[in-house]
DNA sequence: TTGAAAGCGCTAACAA
DNA sequence: TTGTTAGCGCTTTCAA
């Protein structure tokens, strides 16, 4: 009879009563920190698990004189106001975040640094890091830095080999994408690339060129930054160099929602002359017009499993944790 | 010598001290409670006010065994899995929201609920509520009924009468929106309606019919649910009945997307054949091709606004605060 | 109407 | 390594 959790009451006290020990002790173990032999911390394990003790946020705050918080994370240029309340991408971080938080007795704080002040703001965040950190957009260098002095943090991009990361097969994706493409009989399929220092930029960039070299294609492409007006200019371009193009892959749906206007505004249409794929499969896809054929990427649920690591008593160095990407076919392309 | 308000520390009893009276006197009036004479409650806010006393919050939830938090609450039928993430008003809700709390120690909860069980989730709500709620989309009979059992409420569409709220102007906003279309020469404007039980939708079609009225202009329209979808199938439906529809004012920019994926798919050009002017300017107002000409809503602004509302000891019932909208000139119309 | 006192559940010295 | 003892800042009986 494991029953239910029985929530309402269960306090450390009970825990340490059931486990013979006082409880500082408990308190050390649950808090993972020094002071407590090997088998002592083992049997608390076990007695904390049965029972199913969870920790009152609210008490943990008050007594350590800091409110018990998960931090999110985002370096970006430049953020105009509200950025991230509007943002296709974050917003949906927010929201796996919160989903998980919300039982809790947690709080979220999201932070949107520019690459300026990124290091002296993340330093800050290591220093007073409570439940952790979220990496929702943060070069490696600088997640391996917070990694040093803050062991409680997750990147939800590619990042430096110890941070703990919540990662999806960007590079598969991309090749799935352009393989969608020349599924339908494209042949110059051309790739409008997220920022270079972006590691999911990267990969999406490398699956692509990897693709077309496979199928003996031409590598034709442009970097953008994520933006939707750069995606615009990007594709103008592309298709000034090269007019005979007739496909182009995206590295994400606002991105793609430019090219798709891009394309259409130089007379062609979309797909018959030019089929467009996105990546994300966010708002931004279905607003397009037409509808974007995108690599689906279930941000919401990678968001929600880095805070639900976060909340473990200890967070394993070098954790990696993948999530599938899906085609979803739309108009745009198929 | 004000000074800063010296954070850090300064605890109720500071606030006790200076005021002459006891901690307990001092929280019965931070928290409106009965049991203080006018005379003390007057002293003492005004020792609070003059120090700068802001009650700590992770305190108050330990206390009072109710950890602090602010609930957001929106009512819709059947929302898919991860909507309110991707969604482009519920996102900037909830960034309003989180951005003001971010600095307190105060938390969010979201709830997404069907009309099934609105009623009693928002008895359930109102009989736990300790900052109070912010309704992002409930009916006003709900909301009324709420704010009968709780007064810690402000809704962001209007609403019953009591219920303090934070409103935009829907009506003179889609008269503004007619009017432009007007301005443009468009002489057959129709319109695609929000849902029917949708105050902000009321109003806007309210705008709608006086503005065409107003110019002697035929009233051209289709209800729609706030869903691309519908809004897309309520264009052609418009199309095949009135060919010659030269405009169209559409509820908001997500419906005002599928409008222009409706109206290119009939062969017409945006804006030269048909101009659509949408409502909101989120996301899918950019992301949709062309561009969409908006009036924008300062959702985020209002979402803390309300909050703000909350924070205060007491909020007034009937409370209305107004923001203004404004046309925002993109390419599918001018 | 007011104040005194006992916690809320946990962390963090300090002893042992 | 472990336990004891104070609180953290506030709410909430219970007396006065």
């Amino acid at each position: 009879m494991k029953g239910v959790p029985s929530r309402s009451k269960l306090t450390i006290e009970d825990v340490a009563r059931a486990a013979g020990v006082s409880r500082s002790t408990v308190s050390r173990v649950i808090n993972n920190l020094p002071g407590a032999s090997g088998p002592v911390r083992e049997r608390v394990r076990g007695v904390v698990a049965e029972l199913g003790f969870v920790p009152d946020q609210t008490a943990r705050g008050l007594a350590s004189g800091r409110p018990r918080a998960v931090d999110v994370v985002a370096v970006t240029p430049a953020p105009a106001d509200g950025w991230m309340g509007t943002h296709p991408y974050f917003s949906r971080v927010l929201v796996g975040v919160t989903s998980v938080l919300d039982p809790l007795d947690v709080q979220v704080h999201v932070h949107q640094v520019t690459p300026d002040d990124a290091t002296r703001m993340l330093d800050a965040l290591a220093a007073k890091a409570t439940v952790g950190a979220v990496l929702a957009e943060v070069t490696p260098d600088l997640a391996a830095r917070f990694h040093r002095r803050c062991r409680r943090v997750v990147s939800l991009v590619a990042t430096a080999a110890p941070v703990p990361a919540i990662e999806v097969d960007n590079i598969g994706g991309a090749a799935a994408a352009v393989e969608h493409l020349h599924r339908l009989g494209r042949r110059r399929i051309a790739a409008v690339h997220g920022p270079d220092d972006n590691a999911c930029a990267i990969d999406r960039r490398a699956g692509y060129a990897r693709a077309v070299a496979a199928f003996g294609l031409p590598e034709i492409g442009d970097v953008g930054d994520f933006r939707r007006e750069h995606a615009y200019r990007a594709a103008h371009r592309i298709l000034a160099r090269d007019p005979a193009v007739d496909a182009m892959f995206v590295a994400c749906d606002l991105m793609a929602a430019g090219v798709v206007q891009a394309v259409t505004a130089t007379g062609r249409r979309v797909p018959q002359d030019v089929s467009v794929v996105g990546f994300d499969d966010s708002i931004a896809a279905v607003c397009a017009n037409p509808p974007l054929t995108t690599m689906r990427v279930p941000v919401e649920q990678m968001a929600a499993a880095a805070t639900r690591l976060l909340l473990q008593d200890t967070v394993p160095a070098g954790h990696r944790q993948r999530f599938p990407v899906e085609l979803v076919l739309r108009q745009s392309a198929g």
